[in-house]
DNA sequence: CTCTCTCTAGGTACAGCGTACGTAGAAGCG
DNA sequence: CGCTTCTACGTACGCTGTACCTAGAGAGAG
């Protein structure tokens, strides 16, 4: 039925939805209003997430936390990978920015910011995984940029350096986190991991681990081995471009 | 039944086997002789992994690639889990470390270990998730941690210092080849990024990234962005301790 | 107001996943 | 030889993301 005026099957256009999701209005303003929004739908993916880990998200326990049917979040979230994104969004929007502000001296600014992002991925155990693997656009993100942006622009460096000193940046404390929590999570395999790597060490294949394990102190404190690394991190960034 | 000599239900010593793979016996010399090796099957996921990325890598997918029954590979892999600790070691396998012979020039030595694996993770677009994700123990990820302590022994540090520098090392390099990858996936997913960056930065709400977008040179070559990133995280590494 | 069109809500269904469990048979040890 | 212990593998369960379809609600056009 190619040129009829059939009235059902006109397709007229749906040609290409974003892939973006911030790109995709929340509302058209036609039809029903919708029973939820993305503020709510984020914040129920992130209490299963905080309560119950990031696997324990899936569509059908969102959609059953708001009281909707399965079928129904996918009116507000194309993909689940989309719903990825709002969790994200929704854990970046609980900073404190505020607090934060500019001082001038962009290393004060950064070991703050370090802080308050390694507080945020503490609450949320799920988000290091998260902020790695994706991007992370989305208005609250967008913000944390921008106070980046701003903290840093005292160095003097360019645009493009200082997204990319954001990026090494905010790797960093996300690896850590994700590093930490990765220790804490099962004494049992904490112990196998020691045995294994001593049994290693002691093989006589591996002698600079061998020696590593005989020269380093006693295991310092989190939040103290946390703000070395921190430290040299923000070095790197203010540091001139290379020697 | 409890206390009659049944002959079947008999469970006399699987107490506790060990969670890491790597303290399991590959073989224990009783019963019929595997068909499989570790080796192998570890090659036959990273095949798979390498032609259709990660999540193409199923049991039963390994399984049936290896011309085995779904089940039989529980028998050599005890959790999904394990198989990609296998795929890590497998890749980690493949640095030629006979190359890259520490000089005493730690700046030196760490770039053309960065590179070769930067060059690694091209080769493998799932590696970097995977080293992100997971410790990575393993008799050749152990190989590149010695390797990476030879290579730091003249800075001086001490062996927990240049554990968390090789911690930062590697973090960095996998975060850059990840975010190198989703870059170059999908031009229209880019466009889109592009086009909604610009307008948010138009939007006025966040003038650092307008600015920022303004001040910055054209989009520099991949491998040179690399290179001033690494040498950044190179110069931290070796930088005293903090200011 | 009424018509129409678009939206939301939700059920059903499918392919695929990890893996618990049980059975059959082969290979090494006593 | 026989006992034990391993390997191989089929079946089955609960879970996943999501394609597709049917109703019906509500806003805008006439």
């Amino acid at each position: 039925m190619p040129s009829s005026k059939t009235p059902s099957s006109a397709k007229p256009a749906p040609p290409e939805a974003p892939e973006l999701i911030w790109l995709r209005p929340e509302r058209t303003g036609r039809g029903p209003r919708p029973a939820h929004s993305r503020t709510t739908i984020a914040a129920a993916a992130v209490e299963i997430a905080d309560a119950e880990g990031l696997d324990a998200v899936s569509m059908r326990r969102v959609a059953a936390a708001l009281g909707a049917g399965t079928m129904s979040l996918y009116n507000y979230v194309p993909k689940k990978e989309h719903l990825l994104d709002l969790m994200l969004d929704a854990a970046a929007g609980e900073y404190d920015l505020a607090a934060l502000a500019p001082t001038g001296d962009p290393r004060a600014d950064l070991r703050h910011l370090g802080h308050q992002q390694l507080a945020l991925c503490r609450r949320h155990p799920w988000l290091p995984a998260l902020v790695i693997a994706r991007p992370g656009i989305g208005p609250n993100a967008l913000r944390y940029t921008d106070h980046f942006l701003a903290v840093t622009a005292p160095t003097g460096l360019d645009g493009g350096a200082r997204m990319e000193a954001m990026a090494m940046f905010n790797g960093f404390v996300c690896q850590y986190a994700q590093y930490e929590q990765t220790a804490a999570a099962g004494a049992k395999w904490q112990a196998e991991l020691v045995g294994y790597l001593t049994k290693a060490a002691m093989s006589g294949e591996y002698p600079h681990l061998a020696q590593a394990f005989a020269t380093s102190g006693p295991p310092a404190d989190p939040d103290t081995a946390f703000d070395r690394s921190l430290d040299r991190v923000i070095t790197a960034i203010l540091a001139p471009p290379a020697g």
